[in-house]
RNA sequence: GUGGCUGUAGCUCAGCUGGUUAGAGCGCUAGGUUGUGGCCCUGGAGGCCGUGGGUUCAAAUCCCAUCAGCCACC
């Protein structure tokens, strides 16, 4: 028999999950477990095991961002290639298409795509404040129109966390408000409140639905006022969620500002759970933010920038549309183990990009990707190993250094 | 051969009752992109206005000639 790479993975969970099986009691949901395994004692960066019915997932963790039920020009068999053990998807975008009861009937979104790995799905409130034309907050929740057709549609913690349930993801969020930056620290404040009352909506409804299908995060907001995040997270962890999600950042604060927010986030937050900061980001901010203590991660730059004709690498970004790389016949980066750089040249995939072809934005996608992901089980090596801090300063030197063109 | 139409940026074309520094879209080129609308935004380069002559203070624009392409007729 021929041994795929998603039959050498399925050994390795075997393995792994055999050794954490203790811990789960902890959690107290069957099947889902997380662990710290080790902690760098001069930055507090964290290596972990999170694992959920469908996958181990070494933390801390990057995820691709699958909206609509793909990482856009991605197969699923690519992506357990160069081994994503969990992708995002999007409830606002799939119930407005293809609809969570479609979804359901398909088996969840794990039958439906075909996935059999973790699963997170956004609870759609990004989406709602960002993206559809009218949206009205409610007293039960919020009004919003599709960006598709314009229709008219609610969402309330509870509807939510159903379509959530629906959907079938191993890990969820609550509906959350989130405001644009700069806002006012009034606004913030009444802000948070109604996140964290449609939080404790969202728990007890998942508590009543979910039956032990899936585990819930609480969202913590509050702009930037520190002291605002600090209660913030102080009333989510008293609410006792599985993990906790730092939002509403990345949305042009300054870097300081951010890194401030996650720093007075984490330091709250109970160091048994997940943390997962949403959205972030660059190579180098998740860099700063695994500094501070954060295990997971999603962010559309890999996948945007790639279909935009730039990628990332050890020595930063490469941009592959620009003119000189026409007569480059080397890879994007020589060391990278990627099935895309251990085959095709820049020269190519810039023609390819010129060309306006289909796998342009497929290769360099691919690349992308395994290169987030290679980053992160490198920096996770480096914490494991006790070396973390000089691994930082020499990636983020490096990484800052000089533009990779 | 005769009559008509058209020649303006790499491409498709605006501008043509004469009047700042000739514009647009696409393409090219360079930036941007942080819980994704394969999107979008922002810069830049690039024109002897087919060619030659004339009228005029002033011509892509009006006149003459000429060249090229297209159409119709012979």
């Amino acid at each position: 028999m021929r041994i795929t790479p998603s039959y050498r993975f399925l050994q390795i969970i075997s393995v792994e999950t055999r050794g954490i099986l203790i811990s789960q009691a902890v959690n107290n949901i069957p099947g889902f477990s997380y662990e710290v395994i080790k902690t760098c004692p001069v930055t507090g960066a964290r290596a972990g095991i999170l694992t959920t019915p469908h996958s181990v997932i070494e933390t801390p963790v990057f995820m691709p961002v699958g909206t609509q039920g793909t990482v856009k020009s991605m197969s699923q068999e690519e992506l357990q290639d160069i081994d994503a053990r969990i992708i995002l998807g999007n409830t606002y975008h799939l119930y407005l298409r293809p609809g969570p009861k479609l979804v359901a009937e398909a088996g969840g979104l794990h039958g439906f795509i075909g996935w059999d790995r973790s699963i997170l799905t956004d609870s759609g409130g990004f989406q709602v404040f960002s993206l559809s034309d009218l949206r009205k907050l409610t007293k039960d929740g919020v009004s919003f129109k599709s960006h598709i057709d314009g229709s008219t549609h609610h969402f309330t913690p509870e509807s939510v966390i159903e379509i959530e349930h629906d959907l079938g993801a191993d890990i969820i969020m609550p509906l959350d408000e989130c405001i644009p930056y700069p806002a006012d620290r009034d606004y913030a404040a009444k802000s948070c409140r109604v996140t964290e009352k449609w939080a404790a909506r969202s728990k007890e409804a998942h508590e009543k639905i979910a039956g032990g299908r899936s585990v819930l995060f609480g969202i913590c907001q509050g702009s930037v006022y520190p002291d605002l995040r600090e209660k913030v997270v102080e009333r989510m962890v008293e609410m006792d969620f599985w993990g906790y999600s730092i939002g509403g950042l990345a949305v042009g604060e300054a870097k300081d500002e951010m890194f401030d927010m996650v720093k007075v986030s984490t330091e709250v937050l109970p160091k048994e759970k997940p943390r997962y900061l949403m959205g972030v980001g660059f190579p180098d901010d998740i860099v700063e933010a695994v500094t501070r203590g954060v295990d997971m991660f999603d962010c559309v730059m890999p996948t945007r920038n790639a279909r935009n004709g730039t990628v990332f690498t050890y020595d930063g970004k490469a941009v592959l549309k620009n003119a000189h790389q026409a007569r480059r016949f080397e890879p994007i980066d020589p060391d990278c183990e990627c099935p895309v750089c251990k085959k095709y040249t820049r020269a190519y995939i810039r023609h390819l990009f010129q060309a306006g072809e289909i796998l342009a934005p497929r290769l360099a996608t691919m690349h992308s990707i395994y290169f987030y992901l290679d980053m992160m089980r490198r920096m996770r090596q480096s914490i494991l190993d006790g070396n973390f801090p000089e691994w930082r300063e020499e990636f983020l030197n490096r990484f800052r250094g000089r533009q990779n063109d």
